[in-house]
DNA sequence: GATGAATGAGCTTTCATTCAT
DNA sequence: CATGAATGAAAGCTCATTCAT
């Protein structure tokens, strides 16, 4: 059981950083066989396919924002709204750290794996409500019917964000941007 | 020239077809070919490579929302500060139609095709520039320091928002967000 | 005529030019027709295939090295044995500066070209008898016998160095090998 | 270990054969996966490409030469000058069995494979010097200044006349060309 | 549990050749 | 005479997958 998730386990983690340097369709199984000192046969003895692989790293990924999304959420609670933004901007560095992934796996979500596909669908569908939901309990009065655009909105920035800093076309800056959401804010 | 012209046309409206239904790496020549009934031969007699053809696909695509974008920008002028921000919230439509093909031609460059990577970073560093000055000129006097971090923002929105209405996790309520950007806005 | 004569020429310098860089299998049509400015069409008009376009330059080389061996032999005779043997090195340069398509066609003549083959077996035959004869009117009379072993190994000689300059393994010191030789001789 | 060295083996073998037979540029992947039974994809299981192999067969060809030199130069050790010719002689037999293929992986090498051709280079290069080396220490006094030049010489007499029974030209008097050059040589 | 060996379908690319105009 | 356009066969190569041991 214990040598079974170890292996499991190092297979996952060497995937990933396969994945995160060339992309999903660019990593192919002698790569990962060849990174993890295990053979392509062995790889199958735990993984039915390459799409399983890529799907439980889907879910290794998507389960790591996630935390990082609920906790931010959890923290907007009993702050203002000042803070709220600035909670949001913070957590951008976590997910941008795992830009690349995130990128490659919708990628290849979108073009041709459906698992993936409602995988990432449920996850965005549930971390939208859990922030709208948030912004429902922490808005002041007026601006709470303001809360299901702005959740849109906040995911969209940090998911465009984050493509741009991966294209590496101009150096982002983030304080900047962080401060003047928070002014346009109040 | 002209029947010249036309097939290169055909052979480039068909690749455009196949990589937004299924992206780059998923369309093959042999598909191209079979799609315009024309010969993997032929193609290679109007394109050197398939990297050619994508690269002509994606200078089709960066002209198209660089017209937009533009557009977009140029109407900016003699604005209020409200209509500029639905200006832009109005040509996300015109993006997001093709935002699929966008999403994968991104993709295509992160991973591995660097002349495209810079095909797409030089109109991303261009797009911003234009808006930002765009936004100098308009936006009020206390206001104006903020354009470098409001070009970033509303680039990141568009793309974001791209990206959310591809997935298709849920109906994004594009007039709600317009709504409240301009509402945030002032 | 006239015209057609000049661009069946042109056809052959420049493949011939082609040809001494690039090898026989790697000089295309298209190579050709880019070089002449000739269309691959046009190209087809007067020649029936590639095969008839190497043949031709066959013949034209062949006729080169045919030429320079006839006036070596032709020289020969009224020599004395030290001479002979001079004339046959010094035209080793002639026949070294045509030394690489002189390979490339014997390469493709050996392969699969049987009409080239047969070019190639021709002139070969042809050149060793002429020298041969020459050799059996000049020699002294207790050598003549040898005239026909001395004919081999002549040309050998000459093919066998080209080769060696070819692969440019080193300077080869075709002075101190001629002297050897004429010196050996008597 | 065993079957790896076999399938290995089996590839080499009939390379080789079809290779001699045809060339190395008409000798396809598929060609020696017909023949050996083996598929295509096994084949690039053992040989990271076609220029592997081939590298891998001119090996093995040069490592056969290079011991018929060797062994011929090692036996002219203590034997006369006449002997000395005779041996080289016989073991052009040797060589010339071998022939076409050292035709052929020459033309490669000459052609495009840069690394083929460094491995001819330096295998040329031994074997001249070994011959010159072992011509020194046997030549008698008056004649050790030609051991540079005879060394070119007689590499040259055994290429040419390879070169020659390729052709098919004539049927060529080794005996003959043996005894003349004893005779000269003395 | 683990693996080395084998596979076949599919990929991008090249090229001599054909032919209507 | 001349050509641009089109073709199809074949090339070298990649890779997810299978399976006997």
């Amino acid at each position: 059981m214990k040598s079974n998730n170890n292996t499991k386990q190092l297979i996952i983690d060497t995937t990933i950083k396969l994945i995160t340097k060339q992309g999903v369709k660019n990593t192919s199984l002698a790569d990962i066989a060849r990174n993890t000192n295990i053979s392509k046969g062995t790889l199958y003895y735990y993984y039915a396919s390459k799409d399983d692989i890529i799907s439980e790293i889907a879910d290794v990924h998507l389960n790591i924002i996630n935390e990082a999304v609920l906790m931010c959420v959890k923290n907007i609670n009993g702050t203002s709204d000042l803070d709220l933004v600035s909670l949001v901007m913070d957590n951008i560095s976590t997910i941008s750290s795992t830009g690349r992934i995130h990128m490659y796996l919708i990628c290849e979500a979108i073009t041709e794996n459906e698992n993936l596909r409602n995988q990432f669908k449920e996850k965005y569908r549930a971390w939208r409500l859990a922030l709208k939901n948030s912004l429902i309990e922490n808005l002041s009065e007026e601006h709470k019917d303001r809360a299901d655009a702005i959740s849109f909105l906040l995911i969209s920035i940090v998911d465009g964000l984050v493509m741009q800093s991966i294209l590496k076309s101009e150096e982002i800056p983030f304080a900047d941007i962080s401060k003047c959401l928070v002014d346009i804010w109040n």
